[in-house]
DNA sequence: TGAGTTCATCTCGATATGAGAAGAACATAG
DNA sequence: CTATGTTCTTCTCATATCGAGATGAACTCA
């Protein structure tokens, strides 16, 4: 050991050149989930350039490293996700339609070859919005839409089944497996799911949104004594929806998000047995 | 779109240098955690080199590109996850001390500036081991040690406390945080106790590993029924201890972990109501 | 031998859950 | 306007789970 790391630190970073080493990349892809038509729909892309150009993706891109070849800021991961979400789509960022959407890092892939142009690194992150505008292509994106999960025929190996017409490029089948994954386990201990909800929304549509998250009906009383009974998962407004449901009953209360960050209990899904072994 | 798109895409890459790039380097660090003396140890090693020279610091390193620079083969996250623990502890991989760890994958931690170096994207994974022997510095590593978690003064925030003798480096206490946080809440529904336990193991001994964990006492018996309750869980060897406690006692039954892979219902921590908000 | 500790099991009240029922409010077809 | 069917919201009841405490037997140590 020196007396004075300092000195030591400042010449090993002058000495210090990064081209010495084999380069890697690093991107950030975004799987975007949103309900529609009570209906689980995830973000893609269709990718205009090569590799895998004309196939769908996950939105992302190349982290700005921050440096004098390209002349950019260096950026914080999420920044990064949400900067490629705005671009990739049109959608404004700050204070705009990204603005109430939830993020959360959900993992990072890295398997040698998932990129045929080199090592390339990514960081995946998952975000939940509620109901958005059709997006518009930008960036390298020749097209971008919605698309229902249900018709990607994404099998639990984090494949695709054959014959399903939308291919996912790279490995984008597996990330956005594990990430429909988190979201169904998420749902159950914090209250995300009024991440997909307008700022005000009722009982009813909250119990849609975990019907459509989950792929499975509730009961609908012990759903709502349950949401009621969790400390500060919703609060009420006072206020009553204008219109009764679409086939007929009562017009529903309306309620705002609490301020829970976890929800205790949790609400455990029906089907999870299935999956203990 | 064109026709043949195999064409543009053996093209591009042709055309496709990685140094019109500016560089990002991508490390792995583990948080490898154990129980020693009924308290929760994480091992750390004290850096040798620049920068943070004779700081203490997760194990961990740069990802082995595979490129012609360096010669290495490429490898995936978790293999450089398991390569770097090796190196700079001593132990050895497979089928030896570090066979039977368990591996996941923690978070990915990337803001500008957390390495003076360079850009460093740093993959964080999450080791859980049974008791292991002292580990031998290697590698970059002036040390390597398992160090009591509750010696290093953490913060919720994430930071260290004052006055706290060992000063973690770049952003590890950030890590090691979160990695902590994750451990204990993975306890409540996963069978992860089980992997800081011997083959064979008491309830006594795994109810330890949860007061450890968690920090805080348990009631014994309710403990021991919910064990036996869970499906899965653990399963009787039929054998009993051959001495019992240190302070008196009956001889305790023994158990191997079951096959369960989740755990249902789970074991929920008592204080979790504070966390709730 | 006696005192103190721990394992393993049991009891009891409080709480949470699943399934079903019922009344009131509403949309829509006729 | 009326009749029919749907939906919201609240109940009931049986069952499952949980926290707290108690008990007897087995064991260590002084």
């Amino acid at each position: 050991m020196t007396s004075d790391p300092g000195r030591d630190e400042s010449e090993f970073l002058a000495n210090y050149d990064p081209r010495d080493y084999d380069p890697v990349s690093v991107t950030v892809d975004v799987v975007a989930l949103t309900i529609r038509d009570g209906a689980l729909h995830v973000l893609l892309v269709r990718r205009g350039a090569a590799p895998f150009a004309g196939m769908w993706a996950l939105p992302g891109g190349f982290v700005q490293a921050g440096g004098p070849l390209q002349g950019t800021e260096a950026e914080d991961l999420s920044e990064a996700a949400v900067r490629e979400l705005a671009e990739e789509t049109g959608l404004s960022a700050k204070g705009g339609e990204l603005g109430r959407v939830h993020l959360e890092q959900l993992g990072t892939y890295g398997a040698p070859g998932r990129d045929p142009r080199m090592r390339v690194i990514s960081v995946a992150y998952l975000a939940f919005a509620p109901e958005l505008p059709d997006p518009e292509a930008g960036g390298d994106a020749a097209d971008a839409a919605w698309v229902a999960v249900g018709a990607l025929g994404l099998t639990e190996a984090g494949d695709q089944r054959p014959g399903t017409t939308r291919r996912l490029a790279f490995d984008h089948a597996r990330i956005l497996s594990d990430g429909l994954e988190r979201a169904r386990a998420k749902l159950e201990y914090a209250p995300l799911a009024t991440a997909f909800c307008a700022p005000e929304f009722t009982i009813p549509e909250l119990r849609a949104v975990y019907e459509a998250v989950w792929g499975e009906e509730l009961h609908a009383g012990n759903f709502h004594r349950k949401v009621l009974s969790v400390p500060g998962f919703v609060e009420s407004t006072g206020a009553t929806s204008d219109k009764g449901g679409r086939r007929g009953g009562p017009r529903p209360r309306l309620y705002r998000a609490g301020d829970a960050r976890l929800l205790h209990p949790a609400l455990l899904r029906p089907s999870r047995e299935e999956e203990i072994r």
